[in-house]
DNA sequence: GTCTATAGGCTGATAGAC
DNA sequence: GTCTATCAGCCTATAGAC
């Protein structure tokens, strides 16, 4: 029975081999970039082997988009280790442009290439709850931690939250697809800036 | 010579008939979706014909890009007529979101497809500066009259002006690349929250 | 000016040999 | 399991007939 088990071990060895040419290729030429062929080229086996691992270039996708949210999940983990609710989001905010930066073709292929990839992962956070590390969960708990104790005026948490993180991924983004406007420099000054003055804004 | 006319006349209209046509399909199918065969199609016309016209898909994509923008500032003239700066700001918002919303595939194509796309009509606002009726300038010369009548604290304008856009470019993509989340219905109100806590934000 | 026909490439996916 | 060979389709762009 240790070949059998051998043999398993050696099927997702491939399975990851397969994944992290495919990530590496994503990161240099964009999913648009991403084929069987260059998979194959990559990983020395012929396109015919990828799919007795991945069923479509379509679920190698959505695994690397899973994969990706959790990375983008452990770049913000820092933030989770912060007491006071105010520098938790500061922080947070930090993390999540970062994440953007020094990975966009990830940050693209999650949130800017196909709604049913964004989709996939925010209804994952939403059935798994705080299963996953928080995610979405934090920040609203995060949110609602200030409006609890009357720093944040009584609006819904949903809501508060929403804006904080579409604030974040208009900065990430923007970034991402347009790099000399309208922050020539670095994208860390401007996420401050903007958390600042949206925690000033929904102060009482 | 009113034949030289006429054919040039009908010369233009043909490349019209093109861009509309590819519009069209643009709308429909996506950026990616737009080829030169199903612009011929539709046009019912050769694939060749179109050559000469435009000397390449990309030309056509690019002219899309620049009739896009200009409709997208079409769109906001409304701001264009408001007194009051924060109402003018708040009017802003709304338009600017609005424009996503009924024209999701326009605004993708200029904001989130590709960065030669983005930077190329930036770099034209920057270019001819208030000829095209403002865009960037219009936002900055508005913070700017906030921060002259003390209003807004003395940040850079041109900071203060690109993190109101990238708020509201946050709002308008994220609604097309993740339909239900984090606003599950209309985005209006969201965006008129947005812009309002961070005029709150940025007064002193 | 407009066409047909095609070059020359790419793609995802699969049948069948070994 | 892995391969080769290939299907069936897509694409942009162009040469050359009319």
């Amino acid at each position: 029975m240790g070949i059998t088990e051998r043999r398993e071990r050696q099927k997702a060895e491939l399975r990851d081999t397969i994944l992290a040419a495919a990530s590496r290729i994503m990161a240099e030429d964009g999913f648009a970039g991403l084929t069987m062929r260059k998979i194959a080229d990559a990983i020395e086996y012929s396109p015919a082997t990828i799919y007795l691992h991945f069923e479509s270039r379509d679920e190698i996708a959505m695994q690397l988009v899973r994969d990706g949210f959790a990375a983008l999940l452990a770049h913000m983990e820092p933030a989770t280790r912060v007491a006071d609710p105010r520098e938790r989001l500061a922080t947070l905010g930090r993390c999540y442009v970062d994440f953007a930066r020094t990975q966009p073709q990830t940050y693209r292929l999650i949130f800017m290439e196909d709604e049913r990839f964004a989709e996939q992962v925010m209804a994952r956070v939403k059935e798994t709850e705080d299963a996953d590390g928080g995610a979405f969960e934090f920040l609203t708990a995060t949110v609602n931690e200030l409006i609890a104790d009357g720093t944040f005026v009584p609006l819904p948490a949903d809501l508060i939250a929403g804006l904080l993180w579409s604030a974040l991924h208009g900065i990430a983004s923007l970034k991402i697809s347009c790099v000399t406007y309208p922050f020539p420099g670095d994208t860390e000054e401007p996420a401050r800036v903007m958390m600042d003055a949206l925690v000033r804004g929904f102060s009482r």
